[in-house]
DNA sequence: ATGATGTATCGACATCTGTCAATTCACATG
DNA sequence: CATGTGAATTGACAGATGTCGATACATCAT
């Protein structure tokens, strides 16, 4: 089978190297360009709510029969924005019998947050 | 003429009351809605790199002017993308004279990164 | 094998979004 | 008042995105 652009799954501290803080100097396109794919994953309230559903899992695993409910979307669905999620270095998945567990990848989130954090125009307060 | 929706500026600080850390407890419909909100408006390279910019300016501050060239677009385009970033309270607009100073909302971007950091994923390392 | 169940992919569609050219608005100055 | 300059708005358009139903794939049970 054709290879349908396996995303090699984004390694998320890397932006921590090149861009943290956003505010730190001028980032240039390529790198804008990495901290906005980043962002965009998060960007949307359906996948909001995901990760916030897997880490409250006990266990911090979720398989995708778990979050259909809880998010009141279709199967593809919720599916998709796993894919999106787990394509952008935030969750792993898991296959484990017929079920995909999807979990969070420890500390990605914090890589994102860190662009945002150590703003030096937070000192002021 | 009719009030063309004129946002009221959001309040970046209400997030960290609502929703921060994202992986504290099951976040609702209403709540995700507005963390996307916000992340949407950084979720754009363009828009990541005139937030560097206008840091980056001595004094802080930097008028649309200023970031035309920088970026390589239009000038309505990037008037539009500082729209955005102002009505979503993470930059602030000042009109002076001929010129519009647009500049960093003190503690917005931390606010936005508080709902990513605090992790508890992060602190197995 | 056959069927059942969980998940991923596909195709289609409506909506959203980034971009620009053209225009309008705001302000200062001759 | 007329003119020039900086910025916002409008209208249009191409491309991206969220959603679903239908389908294909994977794994287990019978």
């Amino acid at each position: 089978m054709i290879a349908t652009a396996q995303l090699p799954v984004l390694d998320l501290t890397d932006l921590r190297a090149c861009c943290a803080p956003l505010t730190g100097g001028v980032i240039d396109s390529a790198d804008a360009e990495r901290v906005a794919t980043a962002l965009k994953a998060l960007a949307e309230p359906t996948r909001i709510r995901l990760i916030s559903l897997i880490a409250a899992q006990p266990g911090g695993e979720a398989c995708v029969c778990d979050l259909t409910d809880p998010v009141g979307l279709s199967q593809p669905t919720v599916s998709h924005h796993l894919k999106v999620l787990a394509d952008a270095g935030i969750l792993t998945r898991e296959q484990r019998t017929k079920w995909a567990y999807y979990r969070l990848v420890p500390g990605a989130l914090a890589a994102i947050g860190a662009l945002l954090s150590n703003d030096p125009t937070s000192r002021s307060d």
